[in-house]
RNA sequence: GGAGCCUUAGCUCAAUUGGUUAGAGCGCCGCCCUGUCACGGCGGAGGUUGCGGGUUCGAGCCCCGUAGGCUCCGCCA
């Protein structure tokens, strides 16, 4: 038997017990003469002292430890010496005088320092099972166990079944770049890695499972972002015979049970609704941050029959004029006002109209072109005082309010609204339902419609009509997303259960009949067989994580992440392979990788 | 595909406007130290300043290119 407890369990109750301690040597405190070791495993700290004048051959070997040296202690808790107590320590009033001292593993001098935050991710990457072992990963880790847990544990309640989907799996035209798998069987004919378990778990409604789920491995062959991975994690639920409310009380429920397990915290539920409409209106964003105000502000009444050309010409021709009034901002920088013009024009804005409110003035070459009467009205609707800041957006409704959103979103970053390292118990959890999104969008590349959420979500029963006269911009969908301060943390839908709907959708979205046949055709055929009503959500479960535990990157919540170029640094994957098993897969490589 | 920031010792960083032999803390090695808890003290080793080119009497610093890392845009049904 390695050991007797682990290095957080020792207290003043067990002096004078024999006891048997394993770990990590975190520190060394050589004297000289007494030698203290802080011993550490996943549960804590305990401090082990050897004395020559107990044991000198023991406290000799002590004096060779280094940092994360693997060693085994077995000897008596003692009371320490009064006055060396450690209160920092929850050990911090015992101690360990071993009698024996086994050296289980030396470590090489460490490629990066454990107490400290190293900088380099590259470095700890490539030595990943390291930096798992600083307590801020460590911690991570078992939070989202315990995330897990709580999840299963929750829907199991609720009468959910957890079912296993395949990896190996079919490519659908559909959506993200799939991953593919080169099958030897049928040489030239590939499997793919789900981006989702989406039709799946549509099958197993048809299949009577009714309700649904699985924290499933997803995959999608896309460029990276600090929350986005090539391989990523869902919490995927459906059920038959539900309504949105269904949908939307079992996750609240569940979110509240994750929140609970993880950190203790009761979250306010229901969560508040806001159409996509409404969102992208008030907020210039689908998946608005509320923690702030700087609302988008219609300024339509005003300007219709404005002097100023600029605003005039936008409503004119169809557009809006609206404005955000970052508070006590007029201090910004010309660099500042640089970025966020350039970030305007990014998204499509021709420029950037500001004006800064100081020292009783409005600073800005548009200033005038306002009649007092506009400026009278803008300062009520804006609730303009001293030190603000506002910034304009006049174009079509949807550049307007993108444009808009981004720059509240910079503004507030600069202003630091957004409170940067937070704290895991922050108490501003703002949690939000959007729904009714458009069913279609259009792609100016493809010069087509494609489906927002995915070809399987329903038309609203109320816009139905809209669909079937082929008003495709005016649809919206049965689909709703919960996002979570600003970030989306999950979406579904309503789906399709009329075979003849679903084949209308595939005619909308430019998919021919041959293609809908052996792209779909498995579950065409299914609707066909008895498939009930049926709708589900899908939860991003690498971000609902790293939002509770405070991080600004899902590689944080990760045991085994991959970089910015989807490169595991650690195993050095991909890598080339045999020509043999390529050979075995009717593989060649193509010498020009152009082609 | 595009943009920005970054790259100096094992790690974290420093190095006036371009100017002598590129420094510090931690780590590492050696010596000393018997109640510390980030123990302490003395000494030592350790650098092609990512790489390649250019400007210059002289480049860690300026310019060009390139590689890598991170962030963002595009992309992500």
């Amino acid at each position: 038997m390695y050991r007797t407890h682990d290095c957080n369990s020792l207290r003043k109750a067990d002096i004078g017990r024999q006891v048997s301690l394993a770990g990590w040597v975190n520190v060394t405190r050589d004297h000289g003469g007494v030698i203290f070791i802080d011993l550490r495993d996943r549960e804590g700290l305990t401090q082990v002292v050897f004395r020559p004048e107990e044991n000198a051959e023991l406290a000799k070997e002590a004096h060779t430890l280094g940092y994360e040296d693997v060693i085994q202690v077995s000897g008596r808790a003692a009371a320490r010496p009064p006055g060396t107590e450690n209160p920092n320590l929850a050990t911090g009033d015992i101690e360990v005088i071993p009698s024996e001292l086994r050296i289980l593993n030396r470590a090489d001098p460490l490629p990066f320092p454990l107490d400290t935050e190293p900088q380099n991710e590259d470095l700890r990457m490539t030595h990943r099972y390291l930096d798992l072992r600083r307590p801020r990963l460590a911690r991570n880790l078992r939070i989202r166990h315990r995330a897990a847990k709580a999840t299963r544990d929750y829907l199991d309640s609720q009468g959910f079944v957890e079912v296993e989907t395949p990896i190996l799996s079919k490519s659908t035209p559909e959506g993200a770049r799939d991953f593919l798998v080169p099958s030897r069987i049928a040489p030239g004919k590939f499997y793919a890695l789900p981006q989702a378990p989406q039709q799946y778990k549509q099958l197993l409604m048809v299949a009577g499972v009714e309700k649904y789920f699985q924290i499933a491995k997803c995959f999608r062959d896309e460029d990276l972002r600090a929350d986005r991975q090539p391989e990523f994690t869902q919490i995927d639920i459906e059920a038959s015979f539900v309504m949105p409310e269904e949908i939307f009380s079992v996750t609240e429920g569940m979110l509240a049970a994750i929140f609970k397990a993880a950190l203790n915290i009761d979250i306010k539920t229901p969560f508040d609704r806001l159409t996509y409409r409404d969102a992208v209106n008030r907020f210039g964003s689908d998946k608005p941050d509320r923690r702030f105000g700087m609302e988008l502000v219609d300024l339509g009444e005003i300007f219709r029959e404005s002097g100023f050309k600029i605003f005039r010409g936008a409503l004119d021709a169809g557009g809006v004029v609206k404005a955000i009034n970052a508070n006590g901002f007029a201090g910004i920088t010309i660099g500042q006002a640089d970025e966020l013009t350039e970030i305007a024009k990014l998204h499509g804005a021709k420029g950037l109209a500001f004006i800064k409110i100081e020292n009783g003035e409005w600073k800005s070459p548009i200033v005038k072109f306002f009649s007092d009467a506009e400026k009278a009205a803008l300062r009520s609707k804006l609730n303009i005082e001293e030190g603000d800041c506002l910034f304009f957006g006049a174009d079509k409704w949807e550049i307007a309010c993108e444009v808009l959103g981004r720059l509240r979103l910079r503004i507030a970053e600069m202003q630091d609204l957004l409170g940067r390292a937070r704290s895991p118990s922050a108490p501003d959890w703002d949690f939000l339902w959007v729904t009714d999104f458009p069913l279609f969008e259009w792609s100016a590349e493809e010069n087509k419609w494609n489906a927002m959420h995915h070809p399987f979500t329903r038309p609203k029963t109320e816009d139905m009509p809209l669909f079937e006269s082929k008003k495709f911009p005016e649809v919206r969908a049965e689909a709703y997303d919960v996002v979570l301060n600003g970030v989306e943390i999950g979406g579904g839908s309503m789906r399709i259960y009329e075979p003849e709907l679903q084949e209308k959708m595939f005619e909308a979205l430019g998919i021919s009949p041959e293609a809908r046949q052996s792209q779909f055709g498995h579950l065409l055929r299914a609707l066909r067989l008895g498939a009930p009503p049926h709708g589900g959500i899908a939860f991003g479960f690498d971000r609902v994580v790293m939002l509770i535990c405070g991080e600004q990157s899902i590689r944080d919540v990760m045991a085994f992440p991959k970089n910015n170029r989807s490169m595991d640094l650690m195993t050095k994957s991909p890598a080339e392979v045999d020509p043999k098993q390529l050979r075995d897969l009717g593989i060649k490589p193509a010498k020009d990788k152009k082609l």
